[in-house]
DNA sequence: GCCAACGTTGGC
DNA sequence: GCCAACGTTGGC
């Protein structure tokens, strides 16, 4: 990790995908499939690269919150489920010559000792305009600038060592 | 190219 | 389950 390196944060419905699917994983490791919301695959398609770290969050959750870390290990690929008719998130406009949507793969890297809730994040000065906590917000794979990754990390650590 | 209708997301 | 906010679609 040197200066450019970018950091993320990513969605899941825990019902679908949770942090603990990602740690029973092969590898600990997922190809992050189904996304076709065009901000979200650009940041994916373009911009992840290798080794960035990715904040890891359940939405739809009791409680919704920020459950721990993991890391880009394969930069952008086409995502096959967009070409696979059985697949829910099935796109007849994708195929493999002209790929419409992309993934990459994460590795689990932590799981936080408690999760950061939205109301927590809510409170803390330094994520005042993080994307995650904006009104509105859907996107599901967004950028989280480097002040705001610290802060995060910094507050999971402070949670982990309280009672 | 506008924009109303519709479908989805996701907090509550 | 409700519904506000948002993205996408399609008629014109």
């Amino acid at each position: 990790m040197n200066d450019t390196t970018k950091h993320w944060l990513v969605k899941t419905e825990p019902e679908a995908f949770s942090i603990g699917d990602l740690v029973r994983a092969k590898n600990k490791t997922t190809s992050w499939t189904g996304v076709r919301n065009y901000q979200a695959r650009n940041y994916m398609r373009d911009e992840m690269q290798l080794g960035d770290p990715v904040l890891f969050y359940h939405s739809n959750a009791e409680p919704s919150a920020i459950v721990g870390l993991a890391r880009v290990v394969k930069e952008s690929q086409p995502d096959p489920t967009s070409w696979d008719e059985h697949d829910s998130h099935y796109d007849p406009k994708s195929t493999p010559l002209n790929p419409r949507w992309f993934m990459v793969d994460l590795q689990w890297e932590e799981t936080f000792a408690r999760p950061l809730t939205l109301a927590m994040l809510r409170e803390i000065p330094a994520l005042a305009h993080m994307e995650l906590l904006r009104k509105g917000s859907r996107l599901s794979v967004m950028p989280v600038s480097k002040g705001e990754f610290a802060a995060v990390l910094k507050f999971a650590a402070k949670l982990a060592g309280s009672k």
